[in-house]
DNA sequence: CCAAGAAGTAAGTGACCGATCACTAGGTTC
DNA sequence: GAACCTAGTGATCGGTCACTTACTTCTTGG
């Protein structure tokens, strides 16, 4: 297998894994034992350890990326944006890694490298939100808001919807996105939405900066 | 000094410590020498490092429930919302030890007995706006919300204001709840206020469980 | 056929971490 | 003054961590 496939490879491991317990609550061995690699090898595909974290977010947010994209085919306005926050929480809903990557990544943007990956990559999906569904700033900042809020409560493990206490509040949440999207509001739905927004640089540009010409120059 | 003025000092490091690097990035050593205790000496005051966390994620959370409090005095409803919103924004301004820690709270949920805690720290603040607005339940998912959107934004370093990408969102998030507490909303002004909701058991009550008789029973 | 380079590993290193244990100092109570 | 308690420490242990070094095996093209 080449070391770009491997590469690719690792980073999915990494973000399940990083996902779970994070960059420090994540050894490298965990991540070499899912995919069936050696622990030093890891090492000889990414630099550190951090970098390989890096990698895994800017991979979890090209999937967010992927996941608006399909959700809002062929979608207008509010009406793209309701569809992409439906696909949102029912991703959360399914255990998946997303979920945990979001939390983890805030978690460790103390690291200013790791700061900046995150911006970027938020950046990107935020971008590309706006791309989708040319809606106006407010009502992305309202879906936003809320896809933050859902996080929170899919991490108190409290989105499955049998809890008294927030389920009237995951209730608001599926009821709002729909209403927004219905025919009281209207100003979004004439704005031409620009799709095909160009696929923004991820870990792969990461990769090619960092491994462009990975040469053992003292040997 | 007494135990008990021990463990609040230590909370109180704790807080400090784990806001900054988590629970799995910061070390015992680190807490003990903030607070100028020798590190076994914190396993006297708790049985784990991670008791240690879930007892600083309740201070926390009380600490948040202080600041709404202060913030909403002889306010109501949606004028209390929009009042807690911008002191918790202006603190998120000032380097504060509460972003971090609504953070890592969220990242560690991993862990059922963190989860648990934090479940429990956040039905605690959501409880308090209630009972400080009297909002009903959609405005108050508003509020959180925006708020959750808010520790994202600080956390990538975007909360000052000085970024061309982030401040329109930010000049939302600001604008609108002030424009929620403006006179068109009128149907939170007649709430009457629940004030003085009793101070939920935080970590003095965690403490208590755990060391109400500490005991070397083999001695 | 063989050299060069790439994929991959076994073994190891020093540092660190959470937790334990045995112990001391100072005070209180009969 | 013996018995007891509480606050607090030094030493250290078993284990894990990120990362390195030196090696082997496989592939490939001239």
């Amino acid at each position: 297998m080449s070391a770009d496939e491997r590469r690719d490879q690792v980073i999915r491991a990494a973000v399940a894994e990083f996902a779970m317990r994070g960059l420090e609550g994540t050894s490298t061995s965990d991540i070499a034992k899912r995919v069936g690699v050696s622990q030093p090898y890891l090492f000889r595909l990414f630099p550190t350890k951090r970098d390989l974290f890096i990698a895994a977010v800017g991979y979890s947010c090209g999937q967010v990326r992927d996941v608006f994209s399909e959700a809002a085919e062929g979608r207008y306005g509010t009406e793209a944006l309701a569809a992409m926050g439906e696909a949102y929480q029912n991703l959360l809903l399914a255990d998946n890694e997303l979920l945990g990557m979001q939390l983890q990544q805030f978690a460790a943007c103390h690291d200013p490298e790791v700061q900046t990956a995150v911006r970027r990559g938020m950046q990107g999906i935020w971008q590309h939100v706006e791309n989708l569904s040319g809606a106006p700033v407010d009502v992305r900042v309202d879906f936003f808001a809320k896809g933050m809020l859902c996080n929170m409560i899919a991490a108190m493990g409290r989105a499955d919807g049998n809890d008294p206490m927030w389920q009237p509040i995951l209730d608001v949440l599926r009821d709002e996105s729909r209403a927004a999207a219905g025919p009281d509001r209207a100003s979004c739905e004439a704005i031409p939405v620009r799709t095909g927004s160009p696929r923004e640089p991820g870990y792969a540009e990461y990769v090619l900066r960092s491994f462009s010409s990975d040469s053992d120059s003292s040997a």
